[in-house]
RNA sequence: CGGGGCAUGGCGCAGUUUGGUAGCGCGCUUGGUUUGGGACCAAGAGGUCGAGGGUUCGAAUCUCUCUGCCCCGACCA
């Protein structure tokens, strides 16, 4: 039969494959101002999932959920010097309130650092109040000047975390903790591996300590930051004025912390997990987990009540289930759904009621196979779901593993950067110059330092000095 | 910000060279027949040809200006 909503393979052009998916699986579609994207409702419902995940963990280790501003005044971003020359270039800036120039103008949040610390100013006083652990979910902008849906947008959507802490080791260990929280999101939801690691000096946070990453690796061999956990130390709070009363009657300053993933972890699932049939979806992350596709209802009346039955037995579950009753083809709705990515299919036709039978087929590895009618049809739903997940999971970790590749020479470091090999793995003398001479030449950056740290020569590369640790370095999106 | 491409119904395109009053495929609506890998027939709806100026009896087509989008690079989640 003729594909005549076929996309373009990954293999041709990915950049294309990758944007057809984006609005062929209804993700999104393009606003009439560059970098900025209508989330349509299945592309959302993701992103709701996502945040379903996020804040009960969010929660459940003590965060509150605040809104701050949209505007900051100029006056108030400016307080802390690394970050406003971080920042500033990319903000959109709002001149003119009604018909009025403003006297001063006020930049669109494009991060909202500077007005927590501004309203922490405002709410600490005592070492009672410590900690501070909020959270905020909300959009910023950063005027970018090459955009692409969901991996870099001029508005992108996120959530925020900001903490103060009475202690440095508090704040530290928050840090730490939230970026377990990504990563076991990866793992559990997204079925991503994540790298999990310390951001070098030249690649952290403008105005953070430390930077740590969960860097995700794509089908490229590009890396991904698919999100970002940082320790702030004193910083900020010094630059605003933060401080408290602790128990000693001395003024001091809180330890503080930020953490954030955006709508980019979309574009992370799409290119991690998709095909040339288009979108693959993780089963947790899914808007549509299990479509039912009835064969020949219309002479066949025990087909759609049969599937009736299904579909409310896995909705008693919760399990998120559509029963496409259209008049589409059979063949048409198999192709849609695989567009969409939706993780499970079940069948129904007049044939497999006979055999007292429905047959149901996996979106990631294709698998088809049959389950009786007599079964605990949910249960069994329930159990595929997690195989799923699992199954989409260890693949990607088998790419992730045979895609990190130790290098002990610059050659080698060129031959994976270049080839789209993944990541390399160097053993790195800590100088930011190797880091300078890696980007120049190569176009790479270092992603991350991973926590696992196995040593595995005792000099760098680049320079022929002492190595002090393992680093990964990649192209990123 | 450089380099390239594009702008004609919801989507994909033809028409532009050589000016003559807008067409095709898909999708959409209605009715009917269908349904095990993108069904078929019939009848319909839908377009100030990205915007503005100019040339002309007449502009999607020639001309000038502007705007937007996509892709590839340099910078960034």
């Amino acid at each position: 039969m003729k594909k005549n909503n076929a996309i373009t393979p990954r293999e041709t052009d990915m950049s294309k494959w990758y944007s057809e998916i984006c609005l062929k699986a209804e993700l999104m579609s393009y606003s009439k101002v560059k970098g900025f994207i209508v989330y349509r409702p299945y592309g959302y419902a993701i992103w709701e999932q996502i945040q379903a995940f996020l804040d009960k963990e969010f929660k459940a280790t003590g965060h509150q959920n605040v809104y701050m501003p949209l505007l900051i005044p100029q006056s108030l971003l400016e307080m802390e010097k690394e970050h406003v020359e971080g920042f500033a270039p990319e903000c959109a800036v709002v001149t003119k309130g009604g018909d009025k120039e403003l006297d001063s103008p006020l930049y669109i949040r494009p991060t909202s650092e500077t007005l927590f610390c501004d309203h922490f100013k405002d709410i600490l006083s005592s070492y009672r109040d410590l900690p501070i652990k909020y959270n905020q979910w909300c959009s910023v902008v950063r005027w970018e000047k090459t955009t692409r849906p969901f991996l870099r947008g001029s508005e992108f959507l996120w959530q925020e975390g900001h903490t103060l802490h009475r202690t440095a080791d508090e704040a530290k260990e928050e840090t730490l903790k939230m970026l377990k929280i990504y990563n076991k999101m990866g793992k559990d939801i997204l079925a991503i591996p994540f790298v999990m690691g310390r951001k070098t000096d030249k690649e952290k946070f403008a105005g953070a300590l430390e930077t740590y990453t969960i860097e995700a690796l794509m089908p490229d061999g590009q890396a991904l930051q698919s999100g970002t956990s940082h320790y702030f130390g004193q910083g900020f709070a010094e630059h605003y004025g933060i401080s408290y009363l602790d128990d000693d009657n001395v003024l001091k300053t809180p330890h503080q912390t930020s953490w954030g993933v955006s709508t980019r972890l979309i574009g992370s699932i799409i290119m991690e997990h998709g095909d040339d049939n288009g979108l693959v979806l993780p089963p947790y992350v899914a808007p549509t987990q299990v479509v039912l596709i009835p064969i020949r209802p219309a002479d066949n009346p025990e087909v759609m009540k049969k599937l009736k039955d299904i579909k409310e037995s896995l909705e008693s579950k919760g399990i998120r289930v559509l029963l496409d009753d259209s008049n589409k083809s059979p063949g048409w709705k198999y192709a849609e759904y695989e567009m969409k990515g939706v993780p499970l299919r079940i069948d129904l036709g007049p044939k497999d009621i006979q055999q007292n039978h429905c047959m149901y087929a996996r979106r990631f590895d294709g698998k088809k196979d049959f389950w009786s009618l007599d079964d605990d049809i949910a249960q069994n739903v329930i159990e595929e779901l997690k195989q799923i997940n699992k199954g989409m999971y260890n693949k990607a970790l088998k790419y992730l593993l045979e895609h990190t590749v130790e290098v002990h020479s610059f050659e080698e470091l060129k031959d994976v950067i270049e080839n789209g090999k993944g990541y390399a793995k160097m053993m790195w003398c800590g100088d930011r110059s190797c880091e300078d001479e890696i980007k120049n030449k190569l176009n790479a950056t270092a992603r991350c330092i991973p926590f696992d740290q196995e040593p595995f020569d005792d000099k760098c590369p680049i320079c022929g000095k002492k190595a002090k640790q393992v680093v990964l370095f990649a192209r990123a999106y």
